[in-house]
DNA sequence: CGCCATTATGACAACGTTGTCTCCTCATGG
DNA sequence: CCATGAGGAGACAACGTTGTCATAATGGCG
């Protein structure tokens, strides 16, 4: 900035009037300004300009488990569409479902005084992010839970969900219904097995735990389960994916087998409408949970100070013939 | 920061050389500096830092279409892996195919003082990055190369993938062969396209004009497509989608077709190879495509001064059923 | 016992901006 | 001809850090 006040032979006071479109700056200096500005391809350090206003970087954090995973890229897409509706940038990252990368994550963000941060967690304690949230980072966990805080948080009915999962099954017939989770740890697997349980005792199914797998999902976990519940004569008749990972590699796991149970999918995910038959899933609107929650945070970026919400998305059940299968 | 050095009764100077682990710091000092900085939940300013210090800002940023896309969002995952490896964090923005908002974002970028920046270009041109790249900032484009300057490029094999998906369908026995591509303003529709025609001539098939449309894949341009290019007695019998989003609206206007044409997709996509009949498609390693180029990025940031690059990286054809349906 | 090297700490400036205050000039009106 | 005020521009401090240098207290050694 000095450089440009010296070329255009004025104190940088007035370089920086010029810059941020201040009255009072007579013409022709400005022009001059705007020439040497050009000249040396001036671009304002918007660090120091936020350092010396105290004002906000104008950047909120986004930590996922995975901005790869066609879920969460919808979502960060869905929070950026808010974001720049609020002249915000988004600081992306993933913790890969690990909490200790999740809180350096977050810690950094701070560092850098993003207005905000919204957190899918990935660990279970966040006490934390309480020094930071005291400290005037608003922060709203999406799709789990935090941990051990009482915070913002949006999350889908995952209960809710599994349950009619069952329902729908039972209706067409179904009494051995599997279910294919993610890890337990996962607040939303946990949610969605529960759901599973529930849904079993309202429909008078009875919960038979050695028709359940909880693990990572992985082509070999899902094979291995594939393996040991959907075949042999006492195979189960229907199984429920707990979530768009584990679908997808159970209809691979499955796609050779000479028959296809009947299946419903916590998640949709694309091209499940297409595949033959098409398949049943509890479908839930991701954008909507990464508005709702970045609708949130800028409202508490802009000064809410109401009580911490809890809101919970609906989902509703979309049959497309996999669940309609008779056993 | 003297909110802490009062508390610990100590100079700022003391408080800075705790938190950056300076040596000769009193081991009884350094404790009650610690304590008052868990008390008071201190967070250094980063901005601050890098201000003082002149170092780099620790992101780089990332500009593509749309982060939501599975494509970009592969890319994006691609990038925040390299870039964590050399410990930066990754600014991402959607430019919405805007050439407007890709020059927004990328100056914007800048001026937040980002290592560097990987652009898939929406725009032609990119003259207003030489100031940046000149003070400093280095770009690296990937996907598409830029428009009117000289800079590091990374692409795939668009024209050899597109000769190669021709070949294949001609292998089976097709003459008439469809194009579905994306608005041919965009460089890798308009590279496929070229594919497209060179792979007819050196296949000694006449390219037909009337069989290309060359769009922005929605589903109602493709319906629209469909209807006039793979209906009716003089259809074609194979046709080829330009890119994964034109392969998706493409198998879904037709799903309820009595007969579905040869087919081959530039762009692999999940759930290809379980679809009715698996679809061809012609590969490539869009991590690959994000590794190579956030290498190159981190490369340049590091100080390599070497004339800019140009990669281009291989495709692969892979043979799934959908190619290889008779005429 | 005095000197020097070492250790521990602080004062101060600087990074690149912008807010505040002050100063100067010139036109206007009485 | 002077008081008034508006318009234009600069000096200076401050944002939260850290690098440089200076200073004070310690201990070892001749």
């Amino acid at each position: 900035m000095s450089d440009v006040a010296r070329l255009a032979g004025v104190s940088i006071k007035t370089v920086s009037r010029v810059v941020n479109d201040e009255p009072a700056v007579h013409p022709d200096t400005a022009e001059r300004v705007v020439a040497a500005i050009e000249q040396l391809g001036f671009r304002r350090n918007l660090g120091a300009r936020n350092l010396r206003r105290g004002s906000t970087t104008g950047t909120i954090g986004l930590i996922v488990e995975d901005v790869g995973n066609p879920f969460y890229s919808e979502l960060n897409r869905a929070v950026e569409r808010i974001a720049t509706s609020f002249g915000r940038h988004v600081l992306t990252g993933s913790s890969e479902e690990n909490s200790d990368r999740e809180r350096e994550l977050a810690l950094e963000f701070c560092a850098r005084r993003v207005d905000g941060i919204l957190v899918v967690p990935a660990g279970m304690q966040h006490g934390y992010l309480v020094p930071e949230m005291r400290a005037g980072t608003p922060v709203v966990f999406l799709d789990r839970p935090a941990g051990d805080i009482v915070a913002d948080t949006v999350l889908v009915d995952n209960l809710g969900g599994t349950i009619d999962a069952v329902t729908h099954l039972v209706r067409h017939g179904h009494r051995r219904i599997a279910f294919l989770g993610d890890s337990p740890d996962i607040f939303t697997a946990a949610e969605r097995l529960r759901g599973f349980r529930e849904g079993c005792v309202r429909n008078g199914v009875s919960y038979d735990e050695s028709l359940v797998v909880m693990r990572t999902p992985t082509p070999e976990t899902i094979a291995h389960a594939v393996a040991t519940l959907l075949t042999g004569p006492s195979a189960a008749t229907a199984v429920i994916a707990g979530n768009n990972r584990v679908a997808v590699h159970l209809l691979r796991a499955l796609a050779h087998a000479e028959h296809r149970p009947a299946m419903v999918s916590f998640d949709d995910f694309e091209l499940a409408d297409l595949l033959d038959p098409p398949v049943t899933v509890v479908a839930h609107d991701v954008s909507a949970l990464g508005h709702a929650a970045a609708e949130l945070l800028f409202a508490r970026i802009q000064g809410d100070q109401s009580a911490p919400r809890k809101v919970v998305l609906p989902v509703h059940l979309v049959a497309r013939g996999s669940g309609e299968v008779a056993p």
